[in-house]
RNA sequence: GGGGAGAUACUCAAGCGGCCAACGAGGGCAGACUGUAAAUCUGCUGGUUUCACCUUCGCAGGUUCGAAUCCUGCUCUCCCCA
């Protein structure tokens, strides 16, 4: 299976320029993803673009991530409906730095023909003056031609700066320049970068590039038609720091039914016929929800590591599985700590504790847990507080027997949320 | 510049002197059922010292025993005419 009939099977493929899977069975090719330093680390959404460069090094080309230090300063118009505030260049600078040490882990690098490179455009645009820039590259396209593109045309009405527009021409610019340093000949990206992409194959051609190709990957969506990408918390980030292995994995194992399917096509490395065996097994006995805890196993290794992804699948059983106050109390401190790492502490001081705490008090004063008082007593009323797994009632009193290795008092509201207390 | 309409809790949206912490819908949270899924049903969705009190209906004043509801001024939004 080449790389299109690949990209295509697992539903990667939204648009993608004629001849270009004539020019990848004829030759080794270079292609490059673009990523915007709009954050100091990549989220799943950059996943996907990510599995594209990662397709395109399996099937024996060679992959080039480049990371936005120019396109970054100007900022992308597309898909936004108003002008973007800009970042300061320390941000962008740590943002960079961040986003290249996480790119390292996806792709083999090396001196090898289909070894992954990492450039910044910044590189190239530092030195370009405003005038040459006009004169060199400005005059190749028309205000025409760039007032036709989606990014451009949404925003008439609402108003765009000169900076936002100017933005197309400056990606384009990208590749044409790689193109021309580094016989690269394919970009690809989210469907939102096809204007972006068709410009700048617009632009190599008139200023006497080669040819050049493009392949991008529909946005990734969700039956519910809420966003990908997004758990309670907010976005569902690659670093460790801001979303925990064991949010990570869990995010993976709540996937519904419908989605999963598609989620495990687009993310998952595993071969069509194994990815086909699974989602039948699926269909037999949905209940044992084996593709997702496959997809949410693969990713966390991939991303986070063997302990890692060992931890939070422990911490999953525990807190998922039918563990009782006992199983919880058997837990070493070592274990506890590493099965809840991903979980949020407050520190409470241990003599509040041995003097017995009303329940309403530590959920909501004391350990932050619940927004008000107000809030704890409802929960309880729903029946929805568990003290160490165990259902408790609003006449509930915290004390030292509820610790677990003298030190934690695990907090839990309805199934999914957990909070944990330690005694200093 | 002239005329008109409106600003209510996370969002939409009722209410037009006391029965309003404020109908309803969506969203969110929880319970039941399940498979840590979906669908469905149920409850909750300002705060507190919780059978009561306090703060909230654009902002600031005023009328009244009593106002989200009436009056005055201000700010903002939308529409129509020039």
């Amino acid at each position: 299976m080449n790389l299109i009939e690949e990209l295509a099977w697992r539903g990667l493929i939204q648009d993608i320029t004629p001849e270009t899977e004539e020019q990848l069975n004829k030759e080794l090719t270079s292609g490059y993803v673009g990523f915007d330093p709009t954050a100091d680390s990549l989220h799943i959404g950059n996943l996907v673009p990510i599995m594209l460069l990662t397709h395109l090094q399996r099937s024996g080309h060679k992959p080039f991530a480049l990371i936005g230090g120019a396109t970054g300063r100007v900022g992308d118009p597309s898909g936004k409906t108003q002008e973007r505030q800009l970042l300061t260049t320390e941000i962008i600078e740590h943002n960079l730095a961040s986003q290249k040490k996480q790119l390292e882990q996806f792709l083999k690098f090396g001196d090898g023909p289909t070894d992954a490179e990492i450039v910044n455009n910044y590189e190239w645009f530092k030195k370009f003056t405003f005038l040459d820039f006009i004169r060199d590259v400005g005059k190749h396209i028309t205000i025409n031609y760039m007032m036709s593109k989606d990014s451009v045309k949404n925003r008439l009405e609402s108003g765009m700066s000169f900076t936002e527009f100017s933005y197309q021409l400056i990606q384009g610019y990208d590749f044409y320049y790689l193109n021309k340093e580094k016989n690269i000949k394919l970009q690809m990206g989210g469907s939102d970068q096809w204007g972006n992409i068709t410009t700048g194959i617009e632009l190599t051609r008139r200023m006497g590039g080669g040819d050049t190709f493009a392949i991008t990957a529909p946005l990734v969506k969700k039956a519910d038609g809420t966003k990908f990408g997004k758990s309670e918390g907010g976005n569902v980030w690659l670093d460790a720091e801001k979303t925990s292995p064991y949010k990570f994995y869990q995010f993976w194992l709540n996937a519904t039914d419908e989605d999963i399917e598609n989620f495990i096509k687009v993310f998952s490395l595993l071969s069509r016929s194994d990815i086909e065996k699974l989602i039948a097994a699926h269909v037999e006995a949905p209940h044992l929800r084996l593709l997702q805890r496959t997809l949410a196993e693969e990713l966390t290794l991939r991303i986070h590591g063997a302990h890692a992804l060992e931890m939070a699948i422990e911490a999953s059983s525990i807190l998922f599985g039918n563990a009782t106050a006992e199983n919880l109390k058997k837990l070493s401190e070592r274990d506890f700590l590493d099965v809840f790492q991903g979980v949020e502490q407050v520190e409470v001081a241990r003599s509040l504790i041995e003097a017995g705490v009303d329940i309403v008090e530590m959920l909501s004063e004391i350990s932050g847990f619940l927004s008000s008082k107000s809030e704890a007593r409802r929960s309880l009323k729903e029946n929805a507080i568990s003290v160490n797994k165990d259902k408790v009632g609003e006449d509930y009193k915290v004390s030292a027997s509820d610790l677990i290795s003298d030190a934690y008092i695990l907090l839990q509201r309805g199934k999914k949320k957990y909070f944990v207390v330690r005694a200093v």
